[in-house]
RNA sequence: GGGGGUGUAGCUCAAUUGGUUAGAGCGUUGCCCUGUCACGGCAAAGGUUACGGGUUCGAGCCCCGCCACUCCCGCCA
């Protein structure tokens, strides 16, 4: 490059960003360049704010020091339009500082500027946290650019930015190797609905989406990797929540010769390590490692919220002799009674109660008992029913005391567990709301359920099926209940969970293809002929020396939303869809042309038209007037 | 697939029981202003009340339909 182009390409760039000026920098010359944040016109002198991607200064425009060009220049800009700025850092006159802002001490005396860029008038502000921040999200997924220059999106987009970067290192520093695995796989219909990708050059063959590495990461343990992760996106076509998208992230690990010790180790050092980076907080280690059965008598959820207590206790033995024949028929039937103090509920209304109920039937309940404990009365339909031995066993297993409100569950045990346990949920929901039940904003508890049902029995169909996939390996001594008592199976299957969420499971899997053989055919039923033709590679693969091996996921996108204290991981991906699966931005899925149909043999048969997309009027602002 | 919530000016929200010309703050435009940082002052523009029907003398408000966003259930091996 020609000196005097260099000199110009030098003279473009920063000497520093918006961050970092400070009283030491008096007297020097320095360059910013950034957005317009905001405009402060006193009519003979203007100040403007510039904020970059790290942070804010103010600069002067002094019409004394000034050519009358440059001033009107300061003059026309618009919010949020692009600039670079030259001028000379000093001392803010006394009692003009801002404390606000790091670089409040000082400001810019402008002496160049260059609009790069002018912005047009914003469709919603982005320089006020308070206002912008309830902008409705239509809009800010519309135009999520703007939406991401917001401090808030942006330390988002930073802090998952720091977090793989650390994982990474962390997998290096345990002598992982990182290997990306296709995106273009073959449908697996066994497990969630599949995006599928029609094949061009195969037609009427498709191809699909993976919704986890998983054959891959095992196939790499016969390869002999021995220690696998990735950053893996994944893919799965069901309806979305906030904590789910269609597309994710996925941190996924498989490891060689080890058991799930490791894995818990490997996992609990990772995550004390991302909360130390994010927070600077250091969890405590190693978590609990709870069976599935305790933690469904406890708290009926597999991924309980421990950070409140309102534990499930079971009344069974107590009321089996009950002349309260809803409880003891129940029991008679082989079910079981659950109950649970809601501490300090007993003020919820009729009109709460009754929620609570519907909530209850809509999960299977038959109905909900319920034992307010005010004016130390237990006012219930049901309390006359109640002998003194079963009153007094109630008060003291469930600690009873004024203004409680105790909930009951007569199901089969797996039901009640699963009612009481939303109904704990919700009445926990109420408590915060009427501010009697707080958690602290930095309490994290981890723990790990373990010890799951290999097997779910499906009634309709009458056949088993696998609680999480085929490939999960039995607890060894377990083995020979597979053909007799499939029920009793334990999975070495493991869950972390923490507050109530999910954050990943994996398992140790089957390496022994005869086992595999085993499970798919004889006990999943799966005939030879369709096992064959879904798995025969993975069998085939392990027919050649699989090591014994296991691993597991986090789910990346509700990992990092934790850590930056939201409820949806839509704020920590930098372009999600909607709840119906679209993007507002780019306007997709669209339609496509005839001829990229027929390129795929596809035919399109619709019952109803294809909607023809709305081109949405852009929520522009009026254009002013020209001067 | 089912249930709940929301939709009024560019943005955030009001609008009493169905009743006058649908208002406010911010933003925008014009004028004034040399120490502001939520700058200030004066003035102005800006509305198919998401959309389509219906009831009514009269609908932002009631009814039916529909669309979008959102939360939950189902679903997510």
């Amino acid at each position: 490059m020609a000196p005097d182009l260099l000199k110009v390409a030098q003279a473009m760039k920063r000497t520093h960003h918006c961050n970092e000026l400070r009283p030491a920098h008096i007297g020097q010359t320095v360059t910013l360049c950034g957005w317009v944040h905001s405009r402060r016109d006193l009519g003979g002198l203007i100040f403007i704010d510039i904020r970059d991607r790290e942070g804010r200064t103010q600069t002067v425009f002094d019409p004394s020091a000034l050519a009358a060009e440059l001033f009107n220049k300061a003059a026309s800009l618009r919010s949020e339009s692009v600039i670079r700025v030259t001028g000379v850092v000093r001392q803010r006159p006394a009692g003009t500082t801002n404390s606000k802002i790091v670089t409040g001490e000082v400001e810019i005396v402008a002496t160049e500027l260059e609009i790069l860029n002018m912005a047009a008038v914003l469709p919603f502000p982005v320089d006020d946290p308070e206002v912008a921040a309830k902008v409705n999200e239509e809009l800010r997924l519309q135009y999520r650019y703007l939406d991401l220059r917001r401090p808030e999106m942006m330390r988002n987009l930073r802090l998952r930015s720091k977090l793989a970067i650390a994982l990474r290192q962390y997998f290096d520093d345990n002598g992982f190797l990182e290997v990306e695995t296709p995106t273009l796989f073959k449908s697996t219909p066994e497990g969630a609905r599949e995006f599928i990708v029609p094949s061009r050059t195969n037609p009427g063959q498709f191809f699909a989406l993976p919704q986890s590495p998983q054959q891959f990461k095992q196939i790499l343990m016969v390869a002999g990797v021995e220690r696998y992760f990735q950053l893996a996106r994944c893919y799965r076509d069901e309806d979305l929540r906030a904590d789910r998208q269609p597309e994710f992230t996925q941190v996924d690990l498989e490891m060689s010769f080890i058991d799930r010790e490791d894995i818990y180790n490997l996992m609990e050092g990772l995550l004390k390590k991302l909360w130390k980076v994010a927070l600077d907080i250091d969890i405590p280690t190693p978590f609990p490692r709870v069976p599935f059965a305790e933690i469904m008598n406890r708290y009926g959820i597999d991924k309980p919220d421990t950070r409140f207590g309102m534990e499930l206790v079971d009344f069974t033995e107590e009321f089996r002799a009950s002349t309260f024949k809803v409880f003891s028929g129940t029991i008679a039937a082989g079910g079981v009674i659950k109950a649970l103090n809601a501490k300090g509920l007993a003020c919820a209304t009729q009109g709460q109660i009754e929620t609570m109920t519907e909530y209850a039937k809509s999960f299977g309940a038959k109905g909900l008992a319920f034992i307010k404990v005010e004016k130390g009365e237990w006012k219930s339909p049901i309390v006359k029913f109640f002998s003194a031995a079963e009153k007094e066993a109630l008060t003291k297993k469930l600690a009873i005391e004024e203004g409680d409100l105790i909930l009951f569950a007569a199901d089969q045990w797996l039901n009640a567990c699963e009612i009481l346990g939303k109904i704990r949920l919700y009445c926990a929901e109420v408590l915060k709301t009427s501010g009697k039940l707080t958690i602290p904003p930095h309490q994290f508890n981890f723990l790990w359920v373990v010890d799951f049902p290999l097997l779910s029995f499906d009634k309709e169909m009458n056949r088993w099926y696998s609680s999480h996939h085929p490939f999960t390996s039995p607890v060894v001594e377990d083995i020979p209940l597979l053909l007799t008592d499939p029920k009793k199976v334990r999975g070495q299957h493991y869950d972390v969970v923490v507050n109530g969420v999910e954050l990943g499971g994996g398992s140790i899997r089957i390496h022994q293809p005869e086992l595999q053989k085993t499970i798919f055919e004889q006990v999943l039923q799966i005939p030879p002929d369709v096992t064959q033709a879904r798995f025969g590679y993975m069998l085939e693969a392990f027919k050649y020396g699989a090591p014994p091996h296991g691993g597991i996921a986090l789910g990346f996108d509700r990992l990092v939303a934790i850590l930056c204290g939201t409820p949806s991981i839509r704020d920590v991906i930098a372009f999600p869809k909607t709840a119906k699966g679209t993007c507002l931005m780019t306007q997709s899925p669209a339609n496509v042309d005839a001829r990229q149909l027929r390129d795929l043999h596809i035919e399109l048969k619709l019952a109803k038209k294809p909607v023809e997309v709305e081109v949405k009027p852009q929520a522009t602002p009026p254009v002013p007037p020209t001067k």
